[in-house]
DNA sequence: CGAGGTATTGACAGTGACTCTCTTTTGAGA
DNA sequence: TCTCAAAAGAGAGTCACTGTCAATACCTCG
């Protein structure tokens, strides 16, 4: 758990169908490995917990060797975190007009990007977001995700309001965002039941708008 | 690193001539090694980096065995880690008449916490924050410890608000506080040159007018 | 002041997450 | 089918811990 290596190339994570008609062999057996230890992964914490489930009982799961894991994620905590709606994020952030304030820009760019995520792979992704919500090590290193989520918001929101990337108040604007958010997550996963996407989007909603009252209650 | 021990007993930290006195010579003692090993880490760090730094050699640079390092520090990151200031910022908070919003109440009690935290040992202080800004590792558990933070600032607000604790715009609005402060943070440390206190307050109040203003740029 | 109990320490033997290096296997392209 | 490069496996090594056990140091009470 030092550095924080890049994940390895990978495209479609869990897309059987489109894609992997056109790619050789080899490319479709990396997407079906990585599938694979990931499977066994949440299989396994499912089982019996996320701290008591060594690297090399996933790997002994999967069959494939402990080194190829290692391979496919830097580190255990990657085979959860491996997310790829961030990217999505920012892109569909750019492509709201300059003129709409930042919050609402945000507002819209979520609603979109939320019901990409999760018609994906709902299921899955509800077991991931719970487990980084208990798994200390897994919050944490979610937490330096977010971070870098926060470049990538800082980065779009600097460049509609024509500003220097670095400037404070953009920088201001996308931590309190960010972190409002995060929040609005968390309390989604605590109120156990209820688990839909609508559910999630109004506590988006409400943090959002709690945002644009200036944090007032 | 998994779970959260709380950090050994010890009171005083960088404080020898006031409370030192009515102790015995074993809670002396305890306090010493405390120091020797924490003020050998930052040595070693400074010199060699964090990471580069194995446990086994900060135990060597102050002189005791490697489980003692263990036992006055769950984790080699809380050797950084070890922060006095969460309790006092929510005692200060509490003080604050229930009538002022929160953002107003937030920004009175900050100037007087930082002042605090900062005349007790300052240049430790810009060691410390200068490590978590660039060790990952410690930037994620920081992150953490945030979250445990934020908690007691929704308390406090929760109450002041007379509100259940885990209503979700109390939550919101805490995340989004953090999140605000700590880019703040990052950013006084990102100045490189200007390291004083002025300047950080100057920061946080920047970070608490953008809040107040709705988030817009 | 000295005996006895307890807190603290050190030595040591794990475990588990990585890292590195080296060899073997296996798709891909000629 | 042959060759080359990518990928997988094997194995040794590092380092952050964890748990146990025996030795030592303070403290308290007689």
């Amino acid at each position: 758990m030092r550095s924080m290596a890049p994940a390895p190339t990978e495209s479609a994570t869990t897309v059987p169908p489109a894609p992997a008609a056109k790619l050789g062999l080899r490319e479709r057996k990396k997407i079906q490995t990585s599938q694979a230890i990931r499977h066994a992964a949440y299989r396994l914490f499912e089982e019996q917990g996320y701290d008591a489930t060594p690297v090399d009982q996933i790997a002994e799961e999967a069959e494939v060797s402990p080194s190829t894991v290692f391979r496919y994620f830097p580190t255990k905590e990657d085979i959860v975190l491996t997310d790829e709606y961030d990217p999505m994020i920012e892109e569909t952030l750019r492509a709201r007009p300059a003129s709409e304030p930042p919050v609402a820009a945000l507002r819209e760019a979520l609603s979109d990007s939320l019901a990409r995520v999760f018609d994906k792979d709902a299921t899955e992704t509800w077991q991931r977001i719970r487990l980084i919500r208990e798994v200390p090590a897994l919050r944490a290193r979610m937490s330096e995700q977010s971070a870098e989520t926060c470049r990538l918001l800082a980065r779009a929101l600097a460049e509609r309001a024509d500003r220097p990337v670095d400037d404070l108040e953009v920088r201001i604007v996308t931590g309190a965002m960010l972190g409002a958010l995060t929040e609005a997550m968390f309390s989604w996963i605590d109120s156990g039941g209820s688990k839909t996407l609508t559910d999630l989007e109004r506590l988006v909603a409400r943090a959002l708008n709690v945002l644009e009252r200036g944090l007032t209650l």
